[in-house]
DNA sequence: GCCAACGTTGGC
DNA sequence: GCCAACGTTGGC
């Protein structure tokens, strides 16, 4: 079997937050919704089962990774993208011929304490981290392993 | 609410 | 295929 990957993924706690993830039977959703290839297109062909999720709360205050949470099915048809009543509904997506795709994802852990962007900037072996780039917007990304480790580390530092 | 940084769209 | 206009993201 391959090597876990690992992974951050967006979102605004207003619309969808990890407490929402707790919250919800078997603490597992899809993630649907996302509109920009890079992001599907990671989500499509590259997220596998077992990889591991930062969760990552934005436009909160302070905006901060809350948790971890794993992939627990792969890459298969975001059905909002052709229901009219939807808000992410693209008329150019159909069921027989979907243009965006999501996983499932289960909570793995809440943090006690969130990690906010702001600690996040301050370290260094983050410097190259792609949350930190500015005008970063992808909402789904690549996260190093060791970045992944950095970041438990630092949950674990603040007890 | 502002606005910089992007991504997408569509006229040409 | 260029690029201006527009829409969105997301920190602040």
């Amino acid at each position: 079997m391959a090597a876990a990957k690992y992974w951050l993924m967006k979102t605004e706690p207003t619309s969808y937050s990890i407490q929402d993830l707790a919250a919800e039977k078997k603490q597992t959703t899809f993630w649907d919704g996302v509109r920009n290839y890079q992001a599907r297109n990671y989500m499509r062909d590259e997220m596998k089962i077992g990889d591991k999720v930062l969760f990552y709360h934005s436009n909160a205050n302070p905006p901060a990774i809350t948790g971890v949470a794993t992939v627990v099915r792969e890459s298969y048809p975001d059905h909002t993208s052709w229901d009219r009543e939807h808000k992410h509904y693209d008329p150019k997506s159909t069921a027989q011929s979907p243009r965006w795709f999501m996983v499932d994802i289960k909570l793995e852990q809440i943090f006690d304490e969130p990690l906010p962007l702001d600690d996040l900037r301050s370290v260094a072996a983050l410097k190259g981290m792609e949350l930190l780039r500015k005008g970063s917007r992808l909402s789904v990304q690549p996260v190093r392993k060791a970045e992944f480790d950095t970041v438990l580390k630092l949950t674990k530092k603040k007890r």
